[in-house]
DNA sequence: TCTGGGGTCCTATCGCGT
DNA sequence: TCTGACGCGATAGGACCC
């Protein structure tokens, strides 16, 4: 999808159509997605919000509604699946499709992607970009040179000269990093790098990764489209709007968000293994501690016990906290986890009332909202009564 | 300029068992 | 009995992506 978040938010504010706008929050964050007519003025995402300001004042600032991006996002998704089985979805915005089997039924691949446009654009509001190609790593570079509201066919015998007009930057796995370790070899495009020998790409940026990126500026790229890919990962994290010394309100913190992760993993099927937590202080360093447990687990106060005290075996050097963030790792499906037997019945019996407990929350939070209810010390005092109007 | 929140994957290191 | 190689899981950190 081309700007997701602006256009999603363009669609139900006809009036901003051609003005710069930016969507992301207000305090100490980042730009999530800009206009076109915001990026000519060097707006871009990941951008600290502060410089978007300065940049581009007179831009048009949204706060981000994850709900509205996900309903458009599942509206495309169920589009792209009519095309094929074949999908893998890598996020919110994008997906492969493998259509090598649907050429006979479809038609020529141009012919499905600008069917797939048209369909996207006039059942869900919003544009898309298309790349086209024999790999998925040159599919994904296409559909971004196609952008904005474009499609962009790279034939398998254009593909290596097309690669080598790029910059390294461009290769997927290339960031910031990866670019200046490259640099200092004198590899800043991609033909450059195709002319080096693995060898010295390796000793540049790794075995593993120079090996790979090596293949990639020749265009090769064995993998394949991975429809329904299981997750691994299941986690949450917060940036305070101010640095925090108190560990009683990082601890309420951090009973939130282990409680966001565990209905999460409820609702998904999931017990975790491991617990990892995450650290970042105010000289934006960034620590992570991480504990496996002896029985998988899905209920939010085992995840925050633990949480809380890998977050206290930190050494933060006297520092103030700015984030912290709860995941839950090593996942498996709840319906074949092995429970664990314990020989204390006393505390199975406790594990297993608040897990009740907990599955009580989710009901509730079917009927009534995410919001509708949480655990005491995370709730924000409001000017309501005590009959909360939460529950009416 | 001052840096989000959701993730994936890779690497180095360490302890442990063989 | 000691030593080292090796594989493996756990842990910590970091790069990268959208």
């Amino acid at each position: 999808m081309d700007a997701f978040f602006a256009s999603v938010e363009l669609r139900r504010r006809p009036e901003l159509v051609g003005r710069p706008v930016v969507v992301g929050g207000s305090e100490r964050s980042v730009v999530l997605a800009a206009t076109y007519e915001a990026r000519a003025f060097g707006v871009h995402s990941a951008m600290p919000m502060a410089l978007a300001r300065r940049l581009c004042p007179q831009a048009v600032v949204l706060p981000p509604d994850h709900l509205a991006y996900q309903e458009a996002s599942r509206a495309v998704m169920e589009i792209v699946h009519e095309v094929t089985a074949l999908v893998e979805q890598i996020s919110i915005d994008e997906a492969f499709l493998d259509v090598s089997g649907a050429r006979r039924r479809l038609g020529a691949p141009t012919a499905i992607a600008r069917d797939l446009r048209e369909r996207v654009h006039a059942e869900v509001g919003i544009t898309c970009s298309v790349g086209i190609a024999t790999t998925k790593f040159v599919a994904k570079l296409a559909s971004t040179h196609a952008k904005p509201d474009g499609m962009m066919l790279v034939p398998a015998a254009a593909t290596v000269p097309f690669l080598r007009t790029l910059p390294v930057g461009a290769l997927w796995g290339v960031g910031e990093r990866t670019e200046k370790l490259l640099a200092d070899w004198g590899i800043t495009t991609v033909a450059q790098l195709a002319d080096t020998e693995v060898s010295a790409v390796q000793a540049a940026v790794g075995k593993a990764a120079g090996a790979h990126l090596h293949d990639l500026a020749w265009g090769r790229d064995p993998r394949p489209v991975e429809p329904g890919r299981a997750e691994r990962s299941i986690g949450a994290e917060t940036t305070f709007e101010h640095d925090l010394y108190d560990s009683a309100v990082i601890g309420s913190a951090l009973l939130g968000l282990a409680d966001r992760c565990a209905a999460r993993l409820r609702h998904q099927g999931f017990v975790a293994r491991t617990v990892s937590v995450k650290v970042r202080t105010s000289d934006f360093r960034t620590l992570t501690r991480s504990r496996t447990l002896r029985a998988p687990t899905d209920v939010a106060q085992e995840i925050h016990q633990v949480a809380r005290e890998l977050v206290e075996s930190v050494d933060r050097r006297g520092l103030p906290v700015r984030l912290v963030g709860v995941r839950a790792e090593n996942l498996e499906p709840r319906s074949t986890s092995v429970l664990q037997p314990t020989l204390d019945e006393a505390v199975q019996e406790e594990a297993g009332s608040r897990r009740a407990a907990e599955e009580t929350l989710d009901r509730i939070r079917d009927r009534f909202g995410v919001n509708s209810i949480g655990p005491a010390s995370t709730r924000r005092r409001s000017t309501t009564t005590r009959a909360d109007v939460d529950l009416s």
